[in-house]
DNA sequence: GCCACCGGTGGC
DNA sequence: GCCACCGGTGGC
């Protein structure tokens, strides 16, 4: 049924246009449409009074099996890659957010927001979206996704054997936040995990990429992995080059999802006030403001959420400090 | 005291 | 306009 949209990545261009997966006048549809494109909190997912992660939800939903139609300009092969940030699925058993995690505490009462919850990618050819099971196999595919598009059938890799005559194992509903990844990130290098947090609806930033070294050191900037690995030639040989590293962080799909930087005291040509990009809804917890969209979907099997979850110990890198960690 | 998360901005 | 980088700090 309904396959999501159809994201084009021309395979050579990998960049941020690219990225966003939907060819910009997809996107842009997305966004304007004001069905696109609905926010809402998710009530069953954490109490979390304050900051609930919002989730996306695009009646584009139903749109997939225009994909040839609408626009296609997906001429190619057309493929892009997606995280799925799938609250829901995260909240429930073994992904917890590290704050939680780390201390063991049941709840999620913290405003942080839980790792990604599953992942999919999008078949070059018929535009379903497929779950991707682990984190670590999402990266493998990430990794050369513009020189291996991704089809149904790799699906055999993990035996899952869907093909394009398959349905979906996902839509675009209200029940996930979707953000469009991007493309060609290497894998993290042997005992390191690439961490990708998501931050609270409204704030400046989506997100943030952190890189956990095996020692349980945390990184959060390629100039604090060139100061690490100086100091720590031996991951360097066991190749942790600096070049592995990205801090590239996904974009969600919801545009209004980050506050704007500084919408400018400027008066629009209608001498309208600026539109205020940032009407929101103040997340008091109230489930209300989604159109009670599409019921959520899929339903079960979340055959894949990521985490896994545990980590040791990890000290923080200051600056100039010298952190070592042993 | 620590650190996860957030904001802000310099530099492109 | 974007985003890499890093300082600050609330919540634990």
């Amino acid at each position: 049924m309904e396959q999501d949209h159809q994201d084009v990545v021309t395979p050579g261009k990998m960049v941020r246009n690219d990225i966003h997966g939907y060819e910009p006048a997809d996107l842009n549809n997305v966004n304007r449409e004001p069905n696109a494109l609905r926010v809402s909190t998710s009530p069953d997912i954490m109490e979390t009074p304050t900051q609930k992660p919002a989730e996306v939800t695009s009646s584009a939903g139903e749109q997939e099996n225009q994909v040839g139609e609408d626009d296609e300009n997906h001429g190619e092969n057309a493929h892009s890659q997606l995280v799925l940030y799938d609250p829901t699925i995260t909240a429930t058993a073994e992904a917890k957010p590290l704050r939680a995690r780390k201390k063991s505490l049941p709840n999620y009462t913290s405003r942080a927001f839980p790792e990604v919850g599953a992942f999919a990618v999008q078949c070059a050819r018929c535009f379903k979206w497929r779950y991707i099971h682990t984190k670590e196999k999402y990266e493998e595919i990430r990794e050369h996704i513009s020189e291996r598009p991704f089809y149904c059938e790799t699906t055999r890799e993990w035996h899952s054997d869907k093909s394009c005559d398959d349905p979906p194992d996902l839509t675009q509903d209200g029940s996930r936040l979707w953000a469009i990844d991007k493309p060609d990130i290497a894998q993290p290098p042997p005992g390191w995990e690439r961490i990708l947090r998501i931050r609270a609806e409204g704030g400046t930033k989506f997100a943030d990429v952190y890189y956990e070294s095996p020692s349980g050191q945390r990184l959060r900037s390629k100039v604090e992995v060139e100061r690490y690995l100086e100091k720590h030639p031996e991951y360097v040989a066991r190749g942790a080059e600096p070049n592995k590293f990205s801090f590239q962080t996904p974009k969600p799909l919801q545009e209004e999802y980050v506050k704007k930087r500084r919408p400018a005291p400027s008066h629009d040509i209608n001498g309208a006030y600026d539109v205020n990009p940032i009407s929101w809804v103040p997340p008091d917890g109230n489930a209300g403001l989604l159109g009670g969209s599409v019921p959520s979907a899929p339903s079960d099997a979340a055959p894949l959420h990521v985490p896994d979850g545990n980590s040791p110990k990890k000290a923080r890198l200051t600056g100039k400090s010298d952190a070592v960690i042993k």
